[in-house]
DNA sequence: GTTAGTTCTGTTTTT
DNA sequence: CAGAACTAAC
């Protein structure tokens, strides 16, 4: 039942904390729990949602569908689910939470313990899809058909690998790049088509190709003791489906399930979900139809749009109220979203002030459109003491942050992007990581072929390819023909001898690494015997690009030690598979800076202000995206999380021209623009100055100094 | 086997 | 324009 006074009281102490002028983005939930925890029961926490969120978190029983708008406290049912479930007595070995991303199981983790705290209990099991098939694949080795030590290939080795093959079996077409091919047979497995099932009948070359391709991917896969991010799952699914005392035993295990981001579930994920919920049903799964931004990657949004189908007896519940944005800025969302079709009915309401009108800023160019942004965040931060971690400036496509990050540099501001290439993802870092797993998996052959001759040592691509011909003919690894290399035909006497060498250097290392102990110092050994520090200052012309790769060089090393040293049981395996799961530099600490975040990684977050910078057509929507089915549907809804990320303020700019591949393009108004109401919007055409101190002709002065006014007033 | 010059191609991104 | 990928000449 509601409880109307202590629903009251909650959001007007949350209301307190949060709208104390110009706050900080902290999440009124965690501000709250962290705050009183020295007072507030589990009965209390309970209460203190509204009848909605109270509604999802005590129903416990059977299929539930949490339909929960941006900023609804979508997070929040889900930790507070799981507390209550364990304070009605439920074990916390029987939960588990599934997330996509390890930042959001990280977040989620954090904020159970916090609800636990108190009472002293276990904390359940947060984990994402993929580390949590990992380890059952792990822990039910000896049914798959993997061998011990398997490796994780990442996007770039999947694409290695392939090309490898395609040459091999002497496909490789330059038409038919190896990353298009990928996407079909990763299109194929996530639609649970075997190789034995695959349909042959294509027509169109694509299709053929990929036909024949498939079933030697996978077989290649195997022979490398390697798999990819969907074997994973599939793996699992199959293991299920052939061992049904396995599954049941799982089934036992995790009575209660709940998903979070669930309108980001592929196909195979949800077969996943439905086999683990078996009769029970008791999956809880919270998700945001209109958030659904990445049909491109899978995500089938009829999961959302079936689950009252599928699961009978489904209980559906919509948060709809919005405890994150202002009232103008919500309207705009709203607006906007209704004009996609393929939607559940939902509208989010606040019961917070309207607040200022959302301002659409038009610039002449890109360059001033960075300055303008870059300006006026200085001016809202003395008027209004803001910090600079209040404002986030939100792009389409990762390219704009260079533009703003040259703008902010100028200006000594500090900032933090988000995504863009990530730390493992440097060339150095991942060729040190193919020492190590090949070191670990002596099949895995696509890293060996990485790093045989990196650094060089003399041993090129013509005896590389005799080697892997040889190992092909005599099914050896890579590595034992490299120990073999004398007996290779065509290899040279003294490259045999080299790759010989290599060969054993990587075996003794095996030895010592295996040992588990002070691996941070082997690898540090390792890195010395092969010279790579002079290898990095040969390969990078300028000093300066050399020292910064050196450095990263040395911090992998510190990363490393760091995991030896956090982890009860630290291994070269679980090592190399954080590595390739949890793709995060450790400190992942908050610079306190400028955000500059794409609209895809801006989702989940919130920022007292907000930059949405070229909103232009072809942008946002994208050009590539509007030809595919449902494309303008879906960047509609990138364009909605965007607008819904904002707390206090919405800026939503745009160039009329802007420099695209080196060449000046006019642009126009995104399509979205006049989506939104006017009556909560407020056009501003505003050309930037250069640099405020460059203004000579009072014209412009006073031009500046008007739009200036009217945007800080 | 290595290196320097040339062509091509440009979303989004987690695991 | 800029980075990757590829080709042609040392």
């Amino acid at each position: 039942m509601q409880q109307p006074g202590s629903v009251r009281l909650f959001f007007s102490t949350v209301w307190h904390n949060r709208f104390r002028p110009w706050s900080s983005a902290d999440d009124p939930g965690t501000a709250l729990i962290t705050h009183y925890n020295h007072k507030w029961t589990m009965d209390r926490y309970i209460r203190s949602l509204n009848p909605a969120q109270h509604e999802a978190v005590t129903t416990t029983k059977g299929p539930l569908l949490v339909l929960a708008g941006a900023g609804s406290g979508k997070t929040r049912v889900i930790t507070v689910r799981a507390a209550y479930l364990i304070h009605k007595g439920v074990s916390p070995d029987s939960i588990i939470a599934v997330t996509f991303t390890n930042r959001a199981a990280r977040e989620m983790r954090g904020r159970i313990i916090t609800l636990l705290k108190r009472k002293k209990k276990k904390a359940p099991v947060v984990s994402t899809f993929h580390s949590l098939c990992l380890q059952i694949l792990r822990k039910e080795m000896k049914h798959v058909g993997l061998r011990k030590n398997f490796t994780i290939y990442d996007t770039s080795e999947q694409k290695a690998m392939l090309k490898n093959l395609l040459i091999d079996i002497r496909l490789y077409e330059k038409q038919f790049k190896p990353e298009v091919i990928l996407e079909r047979i990763g299109r194929l497995k996530n639609s649970f088509i075997t190789p034995e099932e695959m349909d042959n009948s294509g027509h169109d070359p694509l299709s053929i190709i990929t036909a024949r391709v498939y079933p030697e991917y996978q077989k290649t896969l195997r022979a490398l003791n390697a798999v990819d991010f969907d074997d994973l799952l599939l793996l699992v699914i199959e293991l299920f489906r052939e061992n049904p005392e396995i599954l049941e035993k799982y089934r036992e295990q995790y009575r209660y399930i709940m998903v979070d981001e669930y309108q980001d579930t592929n196909r195979v994920q949800y077969t996943l979900l439905k086999l683990l919920a078996g009769k029970r049903k008791n999956l809880c799964v919270v998700g945001d139809d209109d958030q659904s931004v990445y049909s491109w990657r899978g995500a089938n949004l009829g999961n959302i749009l079936d689950f009252e189908d599928d699961f009978k007896g489904t209980k559906v519940i919509r948060l709809e109220q919005n405890y994150r944005s202002m009232g103008n800025i919500l309207e705009a969302a709203n607006s906007l979203i209704t004009n996609n079709s393929k939607r559940m009915e939902k509208s989010l309401w606040t019961s917070d002030g309207t607040g200022p009108a959302v301002k659409i800023m038009k610039t002449i160019d890109g360059e001033g459109e960075a300055r303008l942004v870059v300006s006026k965040i200085e001016h809202l931060m003395n008027s209004r003491k803001l910090d600079y971690k209040d404002f986030a400036v939100i792009y389409r496509a990762n390219v704009f942050s260079r533009l703003f990050e040259e703008e902010l540099r100028r200006k000594r501001m500090p900032y933090t992007v988000v995504g863009g290439t990530s730390y493992f993802d440097r060339k150095e870092i991942k060729d040190l990581a193919s020492y190590m797993k090949i070191i670990l998996n002596k099949y895995d052959d696509v890293s060996l072929l990485r790093i045989a001759n990196l650094p060089r040592r003399g041993i090129g691509i013509t005896s590389i390819g005799r080697l892997h011909d040889h190992a092909g003919k005599n099914k050896i690894s890579l590595l034992d023909a490299f120990s073999k290399a004398s007996e290779v035909e065509g290899v040279n006497a003294k490259t045999a001898l080299k790759a010989a060498a290599l060969a054993d250097m990587l075996k003794s290392y095996r030895s010592v690494f295996m040992k588990g102990k002070d691996m941070a110092g082997m690898l540090a050994e390792l890195v010395d015997e092969i010279g790579f520090y002079d290898h990095i200052r040969s390969f990078y012309k300028t000093d300066d690009v050399a020292v910064k790769r050196a450095d990263n060089v040395k911090t992998f090393i510190g990363s490393l030690k760091y995991y030896e040293e956090n982890e009860k049981s630290p291994s070269l395996q679980g090592f190399i598979e954080t590595l390739a799961l949890d793709n995060r530099p450790e400190k992942e600490e908050e610079q306190g800076g400028v955000t500059l975040v794409s609209l895809h990684s801006s989702k989940g977050l919130e920022f007292p202000v907000v930059f949405i910078v070229g909103v232009e057509d072809d942008t946002i929507p994208h050009s590539k995206s509007i030809d595919e089915d449902g494309g303008l549907e879906e960047e509609r809804r990138l364009m909605y999380v965007g607008i819904t990320r904002a707390m206090k303020e919405l800026f939503i700019t745009y160039a009329s021209c802007r420099t695209k591949y080196g060449t000046k393009t006019l642009t126009i108004p995104s399509q979205f623009i006049g989506e939104m109401p006017e009556e909560v919007v407020e056009h501003i055409g505003f050309e930037a100055p250069a640099e405020e101190d460059d203004i000579k002709d009072v014209d412009i002065r006073d031009d500046y100094d008007r739009i200036m006014g009217i945007l800080n007033s």
